[in-house]
DNA sequence: CGTATACTTTGATTACTATCAAACTATTTG
DNA sequence: CAAATAGTTTGATAGTAATCAAAGTATACG
């Protein structure tokens, strides 16, 4: 994974608030908009805001159904970056991942 | 974890520079500040300022030596990182970690 | 078609951050 | 002690980001 994909996911999870959206959306099977903005109890502007910064990292998905959007999490990316960063913590020393 | 240290982690490797920073630790066994100056082409002020993110952030260790300080990686921080985030992005969805 | 509901976009504000230059501190060595 | 070397701290600046209010867009429904 590049530098800036993974600069990009960091800062994806960097905002306390967007790491608890994403900890909701992970938890239930599915979300959408209102839920998480009735939950966090920020705006709607504000919690659309840091969806998009989810789904540009590619943490999360939308799926529009009628008036509403559907949220669902990509566990597929966290592994991906969580195997990239152990690889490149794992550049000299402790290689025992397995 | 919590997630205010998740976001600390988050934070600290969210900027290109840092990882670069990081990178470079990792790859080495061992380097001084003076080596990071010189290969990422910032000022000492700069680099200080960005070695001080990543070890409040745990993911490095600072040693003096004489005149100089000594760099590590703490692969350790990165792994406890990384099984947090699967742990929460695999609350409800796939949970085939081992 | 008009109204309601769900979300997005925009503009403004406030707070934070990356960077540099320059002054400062710590350590070694003549 | 003075001078050199290695980092840190400070002050300034420019760019980024979180948040809100309000206006805008999309979908459903009467």
């Amino acid at each position: 994974m590049e530098r800036k994909e993974l600069a990009r996911i960091s800062k994806a999870l960097s905002d306390p608030t967007r790491l608890q959206i994403y900890e909701g959306i992970s938890a239930h099977k599915e979300m959408f908009c209102g839920q998480v903005v009735e939950k966090l109890g920020l705006t709607p502007g504000t919690i659309s805001h840091h969806l998009k910064i989810l789904a540009d990292a590619n943490l999360i998905e939308t799926r529009r159904e009628g008036q509403f959007i559907y949220l669902t999490s990509r566990p597929e990316t966290i592994r991906a970056y969580g195997q990239a960063l152990a690889i490149i913590a794992g550049k000299t020393k402790a290689a025992s991942s397995r």
